[in-house]
DNA sequence: AGCACGCCGACT
DNA sequence: GTCGGCGTGCTC
């Protein structure tokens, strides 16, 4: 038999997927590892090759080494990986990635031989199955205890009922016409009391909700509502595990509800009638020639108990009976009684998994629906190869599934939310759950006035004012200042030498305390020199000013007040936690954050915000600064005014008063905001009107670069329907890799877009390009 | 990723 | 003349 089998960690372009062969009957999505040039890989079967192709084959193949995984992924997983490399143009090699469990990369898999998850599969002489082994009960206990738990006590804490508006969106929802739609629901509206109704109406009906969150904060009060919820059901994903906790937490959502049993088909080769007709076949045995490397693994099953001392280096597999020994899962399965532990009972758990983008690439049996809440974060797109939105990936899965995805978030992206309004899929939920909440009070203080800055440059005397009256009345403030450190440039006053990252030539931010220079990029970190570097001057000066430069300003004018700092910079050190506590206590006076403090914190005792420069996002050159900043500025002025206080104001210091998205940002008008940018994205031919794309091409030299860039723009320049900007530098121009010009291409086709920059596909390419920077 | 192949610059 | 740099292409 001969299989189309996807190999990861190769540079193999588009859709390239190999053919390998074995007498095990592999079904589609089974994890197994594939002999590859000279080195051995991961690899994602993805279907049997029907005999009308398999006997077309010209070259030789090989076998198939090892099953790696018993169970193979669900078909929209493993359907999602030529989706996305078609869909995004990136190579299907890099998608597979995706949807196999962390940290199982082809130089990894060596190393997960000896992890326990996967290695010691094999049950001990107790009648151990795997799904006792992962903590997963048997369905004649569970299945019961659910059908009871729905109607009365499943649910560890019983759903806050849901008020009229909410349950009239809950209908609008249930009628959209498309599987992804969208709810708009300004702060406080509710949308976690509908998230939690739709989940348990999910698991009624013995269905798994995926819910994807920005990022999964100790802070987080969507978790803690949903874990206290829905108990045990609720499966954590997030970046603070480690690679083998998450395997596990992997392997437990494959295994959930499995019906073991379904495994034995294959577990015998298939009686075959010799090598088949045409193609040439390397046998596994003889595959496993030379290097030491394929012989480790011909060796040592994974399911040996991953025992490094049965393993000798350099010695040849013996026999092939050997090598497909690998494949036998008898003893897996094996009860002490010789009879395989069939799970024919078991009926499929429902989960709960709550996790960032990665988590809608779980392998889940029985999705009901997927969640993403804050819908528009950056978060939900990944920055690195291979560039996706899990929206889009989100919405693919639940048009495969026929299930529905539901984008929640009070200011959503411009083209997520034209696309819900134009597909009769939106939602809005307008009013405050709680009555108690108050409209803050807004102030604009024009940053050209500067009569209004005598007490200080940075914080106008409105902000000043209201900061001695808060701590009068022992209230809070929040400053914010979307930018850490203490200044974003260090330059020479004489010669104009400038402070750049060795390794990304970028600017570094001068960090005060400790007197010392971050590339905020890459996280390099250098002393700063005493006297220029090129022209050793003396004169070396700092310019611009971060969220440590005001920490240090505002010290000065209220030495009595406690003031702290919430940014990237003190996030990792673990003391996030016990600040939060503090902060929520009211210990804390003056809080000064960047967005990570804008995010979702629940402030009590918040009287105050003040921006420091409302407009400083709207500079970049960006199409979508002004979503971003109105964005920002929503969650910022969300901080306050909840009801915990009956006074609350917000004080905005800004160069433009009369922007429109300063304007909107304070009457908490998204229609409006999204309606002046439609507009305004219409006359400039941006999406939704335009699909975007990126080429960026990198060479050593800029010489190299220049003449690709300059070839790939006079070809793309040809093509019909495509509009194509010229060769510029990139906003990393300049990295250790070499020099990098990048092209714009824009065209109301995305396929035209697909087509024209797949000759390109050896370079980066980012196609709906969040962010041009 | 690795590895082979092939094309231009400084050397015994 | 060749040794060797890296830029390019291939892996069933």
């Amino acid at each position: 038999m001969f299989f189309e089998v996807i190999p990861t960690d190769t540079f193999l372009d588009q859709n390239s997927t190999l053919v390998y062969t074995s007498n095990y009957r592999y079904q589609p999505g089974h994890i197994v590892l594939v002999p590859l040039g000279r080195r051995t890989v991961v690899g994602v079967v993805l279907r049997k090759l029907p005999t009308n192709e398999a006997t077309k084959i010209t070259f030789t193949v090989k076998s198939i080494l090892k099953l790696l995984l018993p169970v193979p992924i669900p078909p929209h997983l493993l359907a999602a990986i030529p989706w996305l490399a078609h869909y995004y143009l990136a190579p299907i090699s890099h998608t597979a990635n995706l949807a196999i469990p962390a940290g199982l990369t082809s130089r990894g898999a060596l190393d997960c031989l000896s992890d326990p998850h996967f290695a010691s599969l094999k049950p001990s002489r107790a009648e151990t199955t795997v799904r006792e082994r992962y903590g997963l009960k048997t369905a004649h206990k569970a299945s019961p205890k659910l059908t009871e738990d729905i109607s009365g006590g499943l649910l560890k804490l019983p759903l806050i009922p849901l008020n009229q508006p909410q349950k009239t969106a809950l209908q609008g929802l249930e009628k959209a016409p498309s599987y992804t739609r969208m709810l708009r629901g300004v702060t406080g509206s509710g949308k976690t009391n509908l998230y939690l109704q739709l989940t348990a109406e999910a698991l009624k009906k013995q269905k798994s909700t995926i819910l994807l969150v920005p990022e999964i904060a100790l802070t987080s009060q969507l978790v803690k509502i949903f874990t206290e919820t829905f108990g045990a059901r609720v499966l954590l994903v997030h970046s603070n595990q480690t690679l083998a906790e998450r395997r596990k937490i992997w392997l437990k959502i494959l295994l959930s509800g499995q019906n073991l049993s379904l495994f034995k088909p294959y577990l015998t080769p298939e009686k075959s009638s010799k090598a088949s007709k045409s193609p040439k076949v390397i046998p596994a045995s003889k595959t496993a020639t030379e290097p030491p490397l394929t012989a480790k693994i011909e060796q040592s099953s994974l399911f040996d108990n991953g025992q490094k001392s049965a393993k000798k280096p350099n010695k040849k597999p013996k026999n092939p009976s050997k090598a497909q020994k690998c494949l036998d899962f008898s003893d897996l399965l094996l009860t002490k009684n010789g009879k395989y532990a069939t799970m024919e009972s078991c009926t499929a758990e429902p989960l709960v998994i709550i996790g960032p983008r990665s988590a809608l690439l779980t392998p889940v049996q029985n999705l009901g629906q997927i969640i993403i809440d804050e819908a528009h974060e950056g978060a939900y797109y990944q920055e690195n190869a291979p560039r996706y939105s899990a929206l889009r990936l989100a919405s693919f899965i639940a048009g495969k599934l026929k299930i529905p995805c539901l984008l929640g978030s009070a200011t959503p992206n411009l083209v997520d939310y034209h696309l819900a309004k134009t597909k009769n899929s939106l939602v809005e939920l307008t009013q405050k759950a709680k009555n108690t909440a108050v409209k803050p009070r807004f102030t604009i203080v024009d940053l050209k006035n500067r009569d209004l800055f005598y007490k200080n440059r940075y914080l106008s005397n409105p902000l000043i004012s209201a900061i001695d009256k808060n701590l009068a009345n022992h209230h809070q403030t929040l400053i914010f200042h979307n930018r850490r450190g203490s200044a974003p440039l260090t330059i020479c006053e004489d010669c104009g030498w400038q402070a750049l990252c060795p390794i990304c030539y970028l600017p570094m931010t001068l960090h005060a305390d400790g007197y010392i220079l971050t590339c905020h990029i890459c996280g390099h970190e250098e002393k700063v020199p005493s006297s220029c570097p090129n022209c050793h001057h003396a004169g070396i000066i700092h310019k611009g000013f971060g969220t440590k430069l005001l920490e240090t300003e505002l010290q000065h004018l209220f030495p009595e007040a406690k003031i702290a700092r919430f940014d990237g910079d003190n996030k990792k050190g673990g003391d996030l936690a016990s600040l939060y506590h503090e902060v929520k206590a009211g210990a804390i006076d003056i809080l000064i954050g960047t967005q990570t403090l804008a995010r979702g914190l629940d402030l009590p005792h918040l009287a105050t915000v003040g921006v420091v420069q409302a407009d400083a996002g709207l500079a970049l050159p960006d199409f979508a600064a002004e979503e971003r900043t109105f964005q920002l500025l929503a969650q910022v002025f969300g901080r306050v005014g909840r009801g915990h206080l009956d006074q609350a104001n917000v004080i905005i210091q800004t160069y433009q008063p009369d922007h429109p998205v300063i304007q909107t940002a304070i009457e908490a008008d998204f229609p409006r905001f999204a309606d002046y940018l439609i507009k305004k994205r219409r006359a400039q031919s941006l999406p939704p009107f335009y699909y975007l794309a990126r080429l960026a091409i990198t060479y050593k030299t800029e010489k190299t670069t220049l003449s690709k860039i300059r070839a790939a723009h006079k070809t793309l320049s040809q093509i019909k329907n495509l509009t194509v900007s010229p060769p510029t530098p990139a906003f990393h121009e300049r990295t250790s890799r070499g020099y990098t010009w990048q092209i714009i291409l824009k065209s109301t086709s995305r396929e035209t877009l697909r087509h024209a920059l797949t000759p390109f596909s050896a370079h980066h390419i980012e196609l709906d390009p969040p962010s041009l920077l």
